[in-house]
RNA sequence: GGUGCUAUCGUCUAGUGGCCUAGGACAACGGCCUCUCACGCCGUAAACCCCGGUUCGAGUCCGGGUAGCACUACCA
């Protein structure tokens, strides 16, 4: 019987969810959805000091963005406030019967699996400060607190136990290790990579437990949380594996080995130049962004740059990263959430690291862009405008220019390049086009020209080109000459869509005057 | 340094011993379309890290190199 396919996206709140981050959690998503399983999401907060605020509504927001659905856990809830640009005012829910859900809300219960594996003597506590371990470090090359050395520290191991209870009862701080037997060949199965081992004499003795500030670490709530919240798979980045055998050990001592999830470790996303994982400096070196959505880190006052203020579509980024380590089963590179749902299979993730190529990203964005109707881009467009100052436009003119526009962008914003001269008269024209298109005659043709498009029985491109095209194959001038100087009358240069496509919208009055204007000027 | 993972066009990748004269996509380049600029369409160039081995036959399996990456915290 096969158990209920149940992930989880377990994040820190330490700031901007990196968009490798986000990937993890579209593979999870689209793992639990086509297993018919849960989708859990989880904060792990158990780092207090590395907190940022804002950054849990960040991470719930992006995915909300995305169209990520959580099952179970934190998820942004419906609503009003959802999605605005600058602050950030979602509302989270919680939802499911194995919270909470976030692990700086969960102490008693890690306070009791800590105690169990005291008990075990799978752990032990000790109370070396931080400062001793250094100058242990520092003394002593390759240092690492395990079988080999533990009996020179200080800890319940080396103490005797009334003083062990003495110093813990008077407020010592101390921490909990895991006891790692030594030279044993841990066996770990990944999914993508098979069959890994690893020799226990490298893993050193984890801190499971601080009393600092009463809070495990990573590798004990993690375990204790997915084992409680029924795990089938764990699906993280590569930077894991290393400690998956301490994660295989730690389910073994708790005695939760026959329900141990399935692991699954994603391969890293890369730096698109030189070597290394994927950073935010990269991403300001570069000019691309590497979060989902713009951040403002109050802690240390940085702002990031998202996706979603870039002008992506989240479809595309969805697309983007789904192909940034995995293929499908054809050659099929667009795929709807659904598609990839269908077809997503961990078998078919790359084994190898993969450089992060932001000019694909513009092609599915451009890609995604024409599917969306030219109503719905022009809603998207207007915050563009008002930042030219184009305020209140016509929407269905809006919608209209973006129609004849659309396939030549792949971002909203450069949207405005290829329609500024619908909205505004040129006052200065390229003198690129000018050198190239602009003729001595071409004053005597535009005035000519004027005289006919004052005189046209109906102003539509069929009549315009039938009376403009006729005029100019009797007087023998040149389609190019006669095209293009209009061209930089109407646009200020040789550039844009279909010249009545132009004239269509613009209309007689304006193209009349814009004509007399270049006229006047030229 | 130690341990682990990985290795096909510039990039993402297909490839699971003969279907590979190594396929697709992005980017690049060229052409077509055309009143311009784009889009689009068509085409060109472009790769199996190296050395051994197994095999009738290796990009594919094995070994060894090399290189890259990750981890090596009271961070996740």
């Amino acid at each position: 019987m096969e158990r209920r396919v149940r992930v989880r996206f377990a994040p820190s709140p330490t700031g901007a969810l990196h968009i490798g981050g986000v990937r993890t959690a579209l593979y999870n998503y689209l793992f639990a959805r086509q297993h018919g399983g849960d989708m859990l999401l989880r904060i792990e907060d158990t780092d207090s000091t590395r907190f940022v605020p804002g950054a849990e509504e960040y991470i719930l927001e992006a995915l909300d963005w995305l169209g990520i659905g959580i099952d179970e856990g934190l998820r942004a809830a419906k609503g009003e406030g959802l999605k605005v640009k600058g602050e950030r005012k979602i509302e989270i829910e919680a939802i499911g019967e194995h919270g909470p859900y976030r692990q700086s809300e969960r102490r008693e219960i890690y306070h009791k699996y800590v105690k169990q594996l005291l008990d075990s003597g799978h752990a032990y506590v000790a109370f070396d400060t931080p400062e001793e371990l250094e100058a242990k470090r520092a003394q002593i090359p390759n240092f690492q607190y395990d079988a080999r050395t533990r009996m020179e520290m200080r800890n319940s191991l080396t103490m005797p136990a009334e003083e062990v209870k003495r110093l813990v009862n008077g407020g010592e701080k101390y921490v909990v290790r895991f006891k790692v037997e030594p030279n044993e060949d841990v066996h770990v199965h990944d999914l993508i990579r098979g069959e890994v081992v690893i020799n226990s004499n490298i893993l050193d003795d984890k801190v499971l437990y601080k009393s600092a500030d009463d809070l495990p670490t990573y590798h004990l709530a993690n375990i204790v949380d997915d084992h409680l919240m029924e795990i089938s798979h764990v699906i993280r980045g590569e930077e894991w594996l290393p400690s998956a055998p301490l994660h295989v050990l730690l389910y073994r001592a708790f005695g939760w080995q026959d329900t141990m999830p399935e692991f699954a470790h994603l391969p890293l996303l890369l730096k698109p130049d030189g070597n290394g994982k994927l950073s935010k400096r990269d991403g300001d070196r570069l000019g691309f962004p590497v979060f989902p959505l713009e951040f403002h880190n109050e802690k240390d006052g940085t702002v990031s740059s998202g996706y979603r203020e870039s002008g992506y579509l989240p479809e595309a980024v969805i697309n983007f990263l789904a192909l940034l380590g995995w293929h499908g089963s054809g050659d099929q590179e667009l795929y709807t959430m659904e598609e990839l749902i269908k077809d997503f299979s961990l078998d078919r993730v790359s084994k190898s690291g993969a450089k992060f190529d932001y000019e694909k990203g513009k092609w599915f964005n451009h890609q995604y862009l024409q599917q969306r109707s030219d109503e719905e881009l022009a809603q998207m467009f207007l915050p563009v405008l008002k930042e030219h100052g184009i305020e209140n436009p016509d929407l269905a003119l809006v919608a209209k220019v973006i129609g004849l526009t659309k396939d030549r962008v792949n971002f909203v914003p450069e949207l405005w390049e290829q329609t500024n001269y619908f909205f505004v008269a040129p006052t200065e024209y390229d003198e690129k086009s000018l050198a190239k298109r602009w003729k001595e005659d071409s004053p005597r043709h535009m005035k000519e020209l004027l005289e006919i498009l004052e005189n046209v029985p109906t102003w539509d491109a069929e009549t315009l080109d039938g009376i403009v095209m006729g005029w100019i194959a009797e007087k023998e001038y040149g389609v190019g000459i006669v095209m293009n100087a209009f061209r930089i009358c109407l646009v200020g240069a040789a550039r844009g869509v279909h010249i009545w496509a132009i004239t269509d919208v613009l209309g007689k009055e304006e193209t009349l005057k814009r004509v007399k204007d270049a006229l006047a000027r030229l």
